[in-house]
DNA sequence: AAAGCGCCCAACCGCATGTCG
DNA sequence: TCGACATGCGGTTGGGCGCTT
């Protein structure tokens, strides 16, 4: 099976870092015509890229809405548990965290996260510097902890890029302004876009305040207990197997506003996930 | 000041999966 | 049903950057 590279005929195809300037070319003409058919994105375009590169720099990078900057406590406890129960299936925990990429996710997990879970494996009496109350601490689940890094300098929060509407703004870097700008038109818009927006960045404060209360799935906004519920199903009950009244459990404990609350459910159901609560409350 | 080292993350690579004729 | 093609996904790489010595 498989196939070879899409770009393994192409002459003159350029590959590293994109510029600018291929940014710009890129978001207008997916500002025109939409993601996708990315095969005649470097025909229509004459990016010297593939189609593959195009797509990537995309869904990575140039899309609307993702957030970047460092990962809160609680977006930190979904991947870890997500991780522990679904294993390295980062489009599906990406899922749980619409505004990050599954790439920045991967990139999270390998360069911060599995460290910190590996060293929270080793023997028991590790834990024993550990004090006894540290799980069940509220000062325990803390953003001012040493894991959570500060915000790195020159990227700013989503919602302080003046004179945007409803996307965050590239974040970094070269690509700049231009791009910005692109983006600020595309979004910029009617009043329904406008109030839609509202919405957005009212989502995303409470985001900020760990307290997020609705989810993304599958690029739509779902809302109300039912449809949480499905929504989580749909990605875990395949997986392991389980029941609907144990994830029931941990989706209180993952999208509650109360990270802790579900926790001693979730004491009950431990045998049967490969996730260990307790050990994963210690990584908070 | 500069060399060495390690970390971070954007991007690449190759395989898996989906779709269509 | 089969093969070709498009897209999605996860593992890996390597350049840039900051920190340490």
């Amino acid at each position: 099976m498989g196939r070879p590279p899409c770009c393994d005929n192409g002459v003159g195809v350029k590959k590293g870092p994109w510029t600018p300037e291929e940014d710009i070319v890129l978001v207008s003409y997916i500002q025109q015509h939409g993601p996708g058919n990315w095969r005649s994105v470097p025909e229509n375009t004459g990016l010297m890229r593939c189609s593959k590169s195009c797509r990537l720099r995309w869904t990575n990078y140039l899309r609307p809405g993702i957030k970047r900057g460092n990962f809160t406590p609680h977006e930190e406890g979904i991947i870890i548990h997500l991780q522990a129960l679904l294993g390295n299936k980062w489009a599906a925990i990406a899922s749980y965290l619409p505004q990050r990429t599954d790439n920045d996710i991967k990139n999270y997990w390998n360069t911060h996260l599995k460290k910190k879970v590996k060293r929270l494996q080793q023997p028991a009496d590790t834990f024993q510097t550990t004090p006894s109350n540290a799980v069940t601490s509220p000062n325990y689940y803390s953003p001012t902890s040493s894991s959570h890094h500060s915000l790195q300098a020159g990227v700013q929060p989503m919602n302080s890029y003046p004179n945007t509407t409803c996307t965050s703004a590239p974040s970094n870097n070269a690509t700049g302004g231009a791009v910005s700008n692109l983006f600020q038109a595309w979004t910029r818009p009617s009043p329904a876009a406008a109030a839609n927006c509202k919405i957005n960045m009212m989502q995303e404060f409470q985001e900020e305040q760990d307290a997020a209360t609705s989810i993304l799935c599958k690029d739509q906004i779902v809302t109300g207990d039912a449809s949480k519920s499905s929504a989580l199903e749909m990605v875990v009950a395949p997986v392991m197997g389980a029941s609907t009244a144990t994830f029931s459990l941990l989706e209180d404990w993952l999208l509650d506003d109360m990270p802790g609350q579900a926790m001693d459910g979730l004491m009950g159901i431990s045998a049967g996930c490969c996730a260990d609560p307790i050990m994963f409350k210690r990584l908070l």
